[in-house]
DNA sequence: GCGGACATCGGACTTTAGTCTAAGATCGTG
DNA sequence: CACGATCTTAGACTAAAGTCCGATGTCCGC
C-alpha cells in the first residue's frame, strides 16, 4: 500500500473536501493535508509545500478558467502529480487534462474505495482515468485502426478520388480534374463506397475527414 | 556534410520554392530540384522520380485536403523520407504529421541556415522539429464565429435536416425521421445551401462536421 | 387584421449519383 | 507467357439529388 506524507486538496466546496479529507487520510497513512479553496490561494500555498506528495484539484475553481490551475502548476512544481477532480465526466474533458498534464482524473460520483485507489494509483506513477472512459479510448484506438486498414486497402487512384469527396466536388469536376472520363470516377467511387463500407459520397467524405482530420473551410466557402 | 542528389520541392508559391531551392542547394551538394506545384502534379512527378532523395511538402497544396498528399507517400514511396514545410505551426499540427509519417516539419518563417540544419539532420534518417513551436488558433477561432454566424440563419428544422446530413443519410430517410414528406426535406436542403453558401450536401455535411466537431463515434481527441 | 417568417407539400423537371455488365490496356510477378 | 491487379472506358439503367414555381396553413408581432 502506498503512502503519503503531504497531499494539497483543491477545492472551493467545504463539504467535498472535509469528506474527501475524511474519506482518504486513513488509507494513505494519514498524511497532512492542506486545504485551498481557490486558485489565489492555491498559488500562495504552493510556495509553501512544493514537497506535496499529490494535488486533487478541481477543474471549477473560483480563479481559475478551463486548465488554468493545472496548467500552472505544470510550470510552477512539474513533479507534483495532478489529480483532476470533477463532476464533470465528459471524454472530451477528461483527454484534455491528460493533454494539460494531468495524472488522473477522478469524477465526484465515484466511491470512495475508487477514489482511495485511483490516488494510490497516481502515487505509484500511473495515469488513473475512469474505466469507461480506457475503454471509450481504447475502442476509438481501436476503429482509428480500422480504418487505417480500410483506407490502406485504397489503390492511390482510388485515395485520390476519395480526397475530392471530401472537397464536395461533383463526379465530373473529379474527372476533369485527374483528367479521366466520368465513368472512370463512377467506377472508382464504387469500389471505394465497398472498401470503406459505406453507402453514398457523404458518408465517405465524413469518415475520411473525420479520421484525416481535415479542415480548410476556405475550399468549401 | 550531408548531401543530396535530387530533391522534390512541393510547394505551389513560385518565390517561396525559388528561394528555397538557392538557398539549400548549395548547402546541399547542388542536387537536381524537381518542383511540384499541385498534388495533382507531385503524384505524376512521383512516377518519375522515386528515386529522389527528399521530399519538401507544403502542407496547404492546391488538391491536398489536410494530410492526404503526406499520406499518399507514404503508399506510394514510403522509403523517401517527407520534410512537412508549413506556415502552420501549430503543435497539433505538427504532431499529427510525425503521426502520419513525416520525417520533419519545418516552418517557414525558420532561417535558412536552419532549414539546411534541418534537411541534413533529416537526410541523415532523424526527424527534425522546430523548437518553438507558437501557437496562433486566432484564425481558426474567427472561422468558427463566421460559421456560428451561417449557423444562427438556420431555421430549427433545417438545422435538424443538417444533422442528418452529416450522417450521411439520404433525403427519403431524413424525411421518414422527421416525418414529413421528401418534398420537404428538399426545401429545406434547398435553403441550407443557400444560407451556408454552398453547392451540395457533401459540402455541407462538411462545413458542419468541421466546425461542431460532429463525429460518427469513431474519433476522440 | 396584415405582413412576414416558418413549415409543409405537390408536381414537373434537370442534373447527379450510383450500379451493373463488359471489355481493352498496362504492368509487374511467378 | 500467363495471371492478377489496376486503370480505363462504354452503355444502359435506376435511384437519388436538386431546382423552380406555386400553394396552404400556422404563428407572432406590429
Amino acid at each position: 500500500m502506498y503512502t503519503a506524507k503531504k497531499l494539497i486538496i483543491a477545492d472551493d466546496h467545504p463539504l467535498f473536501r472535509e469528506a474527501l479529507k475524511h474519506g482518504v487520510s486513513g488509507a494513505l497513512g494519514n498524511p497532512e493535508i492542506v486545504f485551498c479553496g481557490s486558485f489565489n490561494e492555491l498559488q500562495k500555498t504552493i510556495n509553501h509545500h512544493d514537497d506535496a506528495d499529490l494535488i486533487l484539484l478541481d477543474l471549477h475553481m473560483p480563479g481559475a478558467v478551463g486548465f488554468s490551475a493545472l496548467h500552472f502548476l505544470g510550470l510552477r512544481c512539474p513533479d507534483i502529480p495532478v489529480a483532476m477532480i470533477s463532476a464533470n465526466e465528459e471524454p472530451d474533458i477528461i483527454a484534455r487534462a491528460v493533454e494539460y498534464g494531468a495524472s488522473g482524473f477522478i469524477p465526484k460520483s465515484s466511491e470512495i474505495a475508487q477514489i482511495v485507489q485511483a490516488i494510490q494509483s497516481i502515487l505509484q506513477g500511473n495515469v488513473w482515468l475512469p474505466m469507461d472512459v480506457k475503454t471509450q479510448i481504447e475502442e476509438a484506438r481501436h476503429r482509428s485502426a480500422d480504418f487505417a486498414e480500410k483506407l490502406s486497402a485504397l489503390t492511390p487512384s482510388q485515395f485520390r478520388v476519395l480526397m475530392m469527396l471530401v472537397d464536395g466536388r461533383k463526379n465530373k469536376e473529379i474527372a476533369d480534374e485527374v483528367c479521366v472520363t466520368e465513368a472512370t470516377v463512377k467506377a472508382h467511387l464504387t469500389e471505394i463506397f465497398r472498401k470503406l463500407g459505406v453507402s453514398n459520397r457523404t458518408q465517405a467524405a465524413m469518415l475520411a475527414a473525420n479520421h484525416l482530420e481535415v479542415e480548410d473551410p476556405n475550399t468549401i466557402a
